[in-house]
RNA sequence: GCCCCUGUAGUUAAAUGGAUAUAACGAGAGCCUUCUAAGCUCUUAUUGCAGGUUCGAUUCCUGCCGGGGGCACCA
């Protein structure tokens, strides 16, 4: 990679020409309008070693051009001390024969080879709807998985649902004053989860008004008979049902979307093992008693004070966070256990990861919270117990129902079409999401929906189904791929191309598919207009050049877009 | 009230302390008898305010103003 080999080389030569700066590293970074490469180390070392900016980037660059890096072929000193490599395309053109060398590896790297790492993410809540928010989370944590693996570390994928708690109680209540309305067995997996919602919102505004004690009563009821494993067998079979049906009804999204998880976890797990270590671990003066309630007093850490088990003496959230934390353990010993979710809870996670660093530092320093950003509506705050959510189904059924219409692919029968719907709809949520910081509030507008053009998932696609289609052409008329003997200039997709390693390193790095995202536009930018402007196939003695750098660019198109969890169809 | 995050074209976003702040959407003008028009080409516009650090600040620090989130038995 060029980055890090001029790195390399500048830093050699600072060394040898001016030892008394002491400088560990410098940087060189891609240049759009002053040659392919620049650097600011002669700023840096201006005050250093006591000369004028220009004045050090001339001696660096006569020491520079002594060495004769090969893939560079002019280096200059511009504006206020910047030193310009540019490089050779003979450069770039290799690096095309090298990416169809290395095909579907192309990216892969090992810098994070031999580390075991648990990503925990999407956690919807059995009984409750799965909304946009569930799908943001999976989208991240997806990528997150990928881009971990990509480094050659060991990904395992959990996912934690809510199984047992208050809101189950909640729905379970609104499920037996609702009985007649309850959706048969044969009914849909749509009829179903709908259902659930309601009976949800139905106990949920019945729990929050204050006049009815009889029904907040009940509710507290079945929530400790659940937890008791008390029930009555009216409410158990209650309860299977709806667990049952809303696992069916996840299970086809993790489908759709492209996730396979190798461990689910459930509350009625970690609740147990919960309640023990905080019961443990208040006699070691970990937890206090408050008002009935055993808390962790994160106000001593310059956190907040939280409960762990309510008066009642159940776990509540907290308390079972930590069962969950012990139970991954004992499941999977990770470098590093991260768990992805809201913003909204990066605050509590602080307060659980203190309490398991009481507890059990060995096992808190593997621990990571990572806090995306809500997804917000313009038509204001969702809330599932409003029942305004959005659902994570609705949104990809839409897109995909719009992505169907556009498919204009001659030859193929409702059920290829069906897929390559479903692939461009995902692409298209996915994309939207990933694009952004993930630490940054998204403002989604249900109207406008979500976009098919511009900076989007469907319009990388659609430049790989684009690049696809020439390679089967050129297969057609038997032009022969060759990278290799190629004399003439290069575009800036080579250039582009180039990068994508460092792309890859630099996401993964900083957890933040967003630079992918930005990067796999540009690519497709680049090739798109290449593609208008320029014949590939009909260009004679070039032909087999350009076909080549098409392959080498779909390559990188679905690589990149595999990162993001998002598949890149032949066809469109 | 206390704590955390955040403020970039009309809108949605991008920018490892660097040179002329980058795209998309929107608006306007063109381009399918050549490889998929979900596309291409051109035009249009931006760093909340006030200081500070720095050769250089959208980026770091302080204050103010706006937005979001969290703060006891929900998850």
């Amino acid at each position: 990679m060029v980055k890090e080999i001029l790195e390399k080389e500048v830093l050699t030569i600072i060394k040898e020409i001016f030892p008394e700066a002491d400088i560990s590293g410098v940087s060189v970074d891609v240049s759009d309008n002053f040659g392919d490469y620049a650097t600011n180390a002669a700023m840096v070392l201006s005050k250093r070693v006591g000369k004028s900016p220009r004045d050090v980037a001339g001696e660096l660059i006569k020491a520079l051009e002594k060495e004769k890096v090969n893939l560079v072929e002019k280096i200059e000193v511009a504006g206020p001390g910047f030193i310009n490599f540019y490089i050779a395309d003979k450069f770039f053109i290799d690096n095309v024969a090298e990416i169809l060398k290395e095909g579907h590896g192309i990216g892969k790297n090992e810098k994070e080879k031999e580390r075991k790492v648990m990503i925990e993410y999407t956690d919807p809540n059995p009984f409750k709807v799965f909304h946009i928010g569930h799908l943001m989370t999976n989208a991240i944590g997806e990528s997150l998985a990928r881009l971990y693996e990509f480094g050659g570390a060991e990904v395992k994928r959990a996912n934690y649902q809510g199984d047992i708690g208050l809101h189950v109680a909640k729905a379970l209540w609104g499920m037996k004053q609702t009985l007649d309305e309850m959706p048969k067995d044969s009914a849909t997996l749509t009829e179903k989860t709908a259902y659930l919602g309601k009976a949800y919102s139905f106990g949920s505004d019945a729990y929050g008004d204050e006049e009815n004690t009889k029904a907040q009563e009940e509710i507290k009821e079945i929530n400790k008979q659940i937890y008791e494993s008390s029930c009555d067998k009216q409410l158990r079979e209650l309860y299977d049902k709806g667990r049952q049906w809303s696992f069916d009804h996840f299970e086809v999204l993790y489908k759709k979307l492209g996730t396979k998880f190798d461990h689910y976890f459930f509350e009625s797990q970690t609740f147990v093992e919960g309640t023990q270590l905080v019961k443990d671990n208040l006699k070691k003066g970990t937890f206090e008693k408050s008002d009935g309630a055993v808390i962790f007093p994160g106000s001593k850490y310059g956190l907040h004070d939280r409960v762990f088990l309510n008066s009642q003496g159940l776990p509540t959230y907290e308390a079972k966070d930590l069962g969950l934390t012990y139970l991954k353990y004992k499941t999977y010993k990770a470098d590093l256990s991260l768990v992805i979710t809201a913003s909204e809870q990066t605050e509590y996670f602080k307060v659980i990861i203190e309490a398991m660093k009481q507890i059990n530092p060995d096992i808190a320093k593997h621990m990571a919270h990572i806090g995306h950003g809500m997804m917000r509506a313009t038509t204001g705050k969702m809330s599932s117990r409003k029942g305004n959510v959005i659902t994570g189904e609705s949104i990809v059924n839409n897109l995909i129902e719009m992505a169907r219409k556009k498919i204009s692919i001659e030859g193929i029968n409702e059920k290829e079409k069906e897929n390559i719907a479903t692939i461009i709809g995902v692409a298209a949520i996915k994309f939207s999401i990933l694009r952004h910081q993930i630490g940054k509030d998204i403002v989604f507008d249900p109207e406008k929906s979500i976009s098919f053009e511009g900076d989007s998932g469907p319009y990388v696609q659609y430049a790989n189904a684009r690049a696809q289609s020439i390679l089967r052409k050129a297969e057609e008329k038997g032009i022969e791929l060759n990278a290799k003997d190629y004399t003439g200039s290069v575009t800036d997709i080579e250039k582009i191309l180039q990068r994508f390693p460092s792309v890859v390193g630099r996401a993964a790095r900083e957890q933040a598919p967003h630079f992918m995202c930005t990067y796999l536009l540009e690519l497709a930018s680049a090739f798109n207009s290449f593609y208008a402007n320029t014949p590939i196939l009909n260009s004679g003695d070039v032909a087999s050049y350009r076909v080549a750098l098409t392959r080498a660019v779909s390559q990188v198109l679905k690589n990149g877009l595999y990162m993001l969890g998002i598949t890149a169809p032949e066809r469109m």
